[in-house]
Parts: structure tokens; sequence; C-alpha cells
DNA sequence: CTGTTAGCGCTTTCAG
DNA sequence: CTGAAAGCGCTAACAG
């Protein structure tokens, strides 16, 4: 614990606590002098605020949660970074929370969880709906959703859907042999369904179009390049017509047909076409054509929103649903 | 904001403040019939405490934050899941840090950070001496290093030095034509170095037994397995002597180099010896001979003394630095 | 623009 | 074993 309180700031500087505070709260009207005075005291004492006395009297941490279901991954390194920068400029502290196991989930169904002893909580791509109890985080404090829905909950999502029915606009215009890549979320609480729902607006166009399609023509990977080069590669190999169309859910898979394809010496973008998901950055060096997520943009106006909550620049009853569009970045392999 | 304190459930229990204190406290001088009817209050009114109020006065918070370069690694997932388990059974509940990157660190040398929040850290796998200023983190907490050593603070760890002195004893019975495969850590402040140890301490027991070993014998792999499969395969088919034997600084690699091994038909245990890192459950399928780091015990005894120290069961002075040895498992890989 | 002061909700003496 | 009361360090309202 910081021995130094305010009381010595204050004493150092000559100045009340009062002052003191308005000015490590960054209030405009302080003398020069007095800033001077103070900020030269705090330099010189080393004093830091105490967080617990802050919130105590204010229920302001200056600190925000962020739930995930896992991290290292582009997503989610692109997304808490996008957070962290915006949180930063504002002064404000991220505390990662990764929902790695169920035992953790049930720490964070406790009110009393160390979680919701930020300002806000910022969610990503979890289902709120089967995690908690009606749908409702045990807190009072503004939470805010990030790539996914709810009814309670202000969001900032994009329609997965939406985003399987323009992929497969973009493959039927170049086969009709069209084969889907996907990943199998393991059947548990924390399965979101993105890549189910990528798949069924993508199933809905090709039946729209009359186009065969069915469950066979559904292969699976799990998420890592290995394992997804080495399923594409048993999947070409079996490949009778050609061309033949890809719609990988999310790009990594696309990057493994792309390996596939050119180690079987198949040309992307003629024999095999693919269509990925993300709009990661690597995806320009390979080619890949995909359908973006805007995931900076996403998560700066999400954490936009939860700080203006935080400072109740919104009236309790108007929830924000925040739906982005898909942009389609086309490149060589469709 | 829970709007329930300590005195609604004080009065609706008719009994004062202190006593419900001493009761959420698990204090044993209270008779059972006012455990019983603050247990009822406290259940019918849904009171949580409040955590800043209790950190003012306290100064505990029954968390801890863990420090980590990174997440979703085998080592990283049975680190952080053998913690929480300790510190579940002493309802403590911990914050993960995973420090992403440089920016995030320099939020993390600063004393107000929310890292320091919690009753006690708990670092691993970092180079603290290289990260904080005098190799001191900026707090007065207690402080626990895993996997690593430093002069100011208690450490649990295990000498990768060792490790490496360890696979060269087993490799060269085996053969003298020796190959490493190994992890270049990006060179920056979040460097640790274990991965160099491993490869000095065991280029040390090839030289002591005048064995051939120049950096030409030094391969380097990504931490993913495509990778290293991609890699060990392109090493193998240069090999122009059997049988050869790998030092594979980490599982992972191991796991690549028998993947390669098999695809060009050569035989682990025979044309090929390997020996990897780290000792994860999943070599037992591919029979990987391993040097075990006992990650799990290592973790709970890093808990349970970090929680002795918040606890204040050690004098100050008594600085607890404990070295695990590497455990051998034999498979047949080598 | 600044100083004074009343709490925030809790733990922890201290009497009884 | 229990109750009363004194703060922990800070913010915010108020008076000046």
């Amino acid at each position: 614990m910081s021995r130094i309180t305010i009381k010595d700031v204050a004493k150092k500087a000559k100045v009340s606590v009062g002052t003191v505070s308005r000015i490590i709260n960054g209030e405009k009207n302080v003398t020069k002098e007095n800033l001077q005075k103070v900020s030269k005291a705090i330099e010189e004492l080393g004093y830091v605020p105490n967080t617990y006395a802050r919130g105590l009297v204010s229920g302001k941490t200056k600190s925000i949660s962020i739930i995930v279901p896992m991290i290292r991954t582009d997503f989610y390194d692109r997304l808490i970074n996008s957070v962290d920068k915006t949180l930063l400029r504002k002064g404000y502290e991220s505390s990662i929370f990764p929902l790695l196991s169920e035992y953790r989930l049930k720490k964070f169904l406790e009110k009393s969880s160390i979680l919701y002893h930020s300002d806000g909580i910022l969610m990503s791509s979890l289902p709120v709906n089967k995690l908690f109890k009606e749908g409702k985080v045990p807190t009072d404090k503004p939470v805010i959703l990030l790539d996914m829905e709810s009814e309670y909950y202000d969001c900032v999502y994009i329609d997965n859907y939406e985003i399987g029915k323009i992929a497969a606009k973009i493959l039927i215009e170049k086969t009709d042999n069209i084969l889907v890549f996907t990943f199998i979320e393991p059947e548990n609480i924390f399965t979101s369904g993105v890549f189910e729902r990528r798949v069924k607006g993508f199933e809905n166009i090709l039946n729209q179009n009359s186009i065969h399609f069915s469950k066979k023509n559904i292969f699976h990977s799990e998420l890592n390049l290995h394992y997804a080069l080495n399923e594409a590669l048993s999947v070409l190999k079996k490949v009778q017509k050609f061309p033949v169309g890809f719609f990988a859910t999310t790009d990594l898979f696309g990057y493994g047909i792309i390996l596939a394809a050119k180690n079987l010496g198949m040309e992307v973008g003629k024999d095999v076409f693919i269509v990925g998901v993300d709009g990661q950055p690597w995806t320009e060096d390979i080619g890949l054509t995909t359908i973006k997520q805007p995931i900076e943009e996403m998560s700066d106006l999400a954490t936009n929103i939860l700080l203006d909550r935080i400072y109740s620049k919104y009236s309790v009853s108007s929830r924000k649903s925040i739906k982005f569009d898909p942009i389609v970045v086309r490149r060589t392999s469709a």
C-alpha cells in the first residue's frame, strides 16, 4: 500500500484536499499556480490515488472488463488492441477475463466477482442468453456486447447470416460445385453459433438458386492451419468436378485450402474458388477473397458507447443496437 | 451497485454491523443463532459486500493477479488452471493480465495500474529484470515468480540449462549426429531466454563429450505445428547420416519431427531419435520422450507461497527460491 | 476558484 | 460473544 494519501499531497502543496482531488480528476477550474504546486508534490511524493477509496465514494475505477472466450487469435488480438487504444485515450484501463473453463464461468455468475468491479463490461462473442440466467449479466454496471445480439444490452454486431449469403452470391457466379469448410464449435454453453449462422445464410442462397447442396458438402476443421491444410488436401483429392468453390467460414480455413490447392498443382481463381470470412490483414498476401468484419471500427464504437453509458450520456431506456455491414474484399481467389 | 449494505443486513437480522462483519469474514466466535439469522438476512437481501469499502479498510480484495506473456498455449492453460484451482479452495479469485504488447506493459509499469489492486501478484515466464526498473515490480504487494528467477522475489522455477543437459545425455547414447529444433524468441523486452538456456545446456554436454556441434545444427521454428512440421520435413530430407538425434526445445516441435519422420517413411526410435521438453499430456499418445516440467506442482506451490505471504506467514527477509527438478519421461522416441 | 466537511461501506478496536 | 464508534482515503456539495 502506498502510505501517501491525498492529505500528504495537500499539506506539501499547501492547498486543501479538495483542490488536490479536483486536480487529479482533471477538473479545469484550477489556477495554474495550484496546478503546478500540486503536480510537483504528487511527483515528489510518488503519490498514487487509492482506488478503493475512490471506488467507494464515486463507484468509479477508471477501468473496464473485457470478457472474451479466448485470446491469441487474430480476431481477439485485434479486438483487444482496438478497445485498449480507445480506452487509453480516455484514461481508462482494461482487465481481460478470458472465459477459459466452465468453472471460471461459475465465478463470473456471481455478482461479487472481481469482474464486476470495473466501471463497465464489454463482452464479445459469447451467448449471454445461455451463459447467464435470463440472459442478464449479474451487475448494474453498463454492459455492451460485441459480435452478438441481445434484447437487454447495447450491442454492436455483424449479421453472420448475411455474411454467408454474400459468400454464396460470389461463389455461385463461378461454379455450381460448391463446398463448405467450417468449424464445429463444441456444443456447450460457450457455443456462440456464429459459424453455424454463416453456413445457414450460405445454404439459403444456394437453395434459392436451386444449387445442389447437402450436409455432405460440408467439411470440418479445427481452428489451426495445420489441421485445415490436411483436411483441405484430403477433400481436394476427392473432388470430381472442377472448378470447385469453397466457402471458408473463417480466413484461416481459406488459407489452408489455398495451400492445399497449390500443393496439388491446382490454380486458385480458376480450378478452385475460395471465399473466406474476417478480412484478416494477411489475406492480402495470399490473395484470398474475404468478407471482412470491420473489427477495429466495431470495437471502437462499442468502447465509446460503453464509456458514454458510464458517463450516463444516454437515457436508460434507449438501448443501442448497431449492426455493421460486412465488407466484400475481392482478391484473386474468387 | 448493490444498494444493499451491511447495515441493511444488520437491521434485518437485528444484530450490529460488527456481528455481520465478523460472520461474513468467517470468524468463529459467533453464536449459532446469530449466524443463522444473519445468513438468512444475507440470503434474502441478496447482499454482497462492497469490495471497495473492504479494500479501503483492510487493503485486501481476496483476489490475485496473474501476469503471463500469453494464454492459450498448453503451458499457460495448465498453469492458469492449477493456480485457479488452488485459489478457489481458499476463496480467492484471479485476474489474468496477458502482456500482449509493449503498450500494455507501459500501463503495468505504473504503480496505479489495476494490476496491483489485488492482494498479490503471480508472474510467469517474464524477464522481470528487463521489464521493470531495477527489476522491481512497482508494488508493495507480495509478488511471486513462476518459471523464472530473481534476486528480489520468491520464485518457483526449473533450471532450463539442466533440461538441455539431460536431453543431451539421452541423445548421445543413441547417436552422434545431433540436431536441435528450437524457437527464437523475438529479441525484445519480453524475451525470457528459456529456449536459449535449454540449447546452451544441451551444447555444454555435447562439447564435454567432444561431439561435433555447431550453429549449423540448430534449426528454428515458430510455435505452431504446421510450421514445425514443414521445417522438420525440409531438415530431414537433407540428413545424410542416420540415425539422427533431435533435441526439440518444446514438445510441439517434437511432434512436428515425428510427423515429418513418419511422412518420410523413417522409423522414430530407430532412424530418428527425439527428445522434447515440457511433458505435455499428449506426448504419451505420440510416443515422444520428453523432459517434463511439473507445471501443476510448481503452480500450486507458487500459489500457496503467495497466499502465505499475503497472510504474512513468513518474515519479510526470508526470500524463498524453489528449484524443481525436471522429470525424464522415456517413451519410444528416444 | 478554494477550503471545509459529511459521508461512501466496511473492519477493527474497545468496552461491556 | 456483542455493540458502539472510530476511521480507511477519497469525492462532492456547499459556503465563501
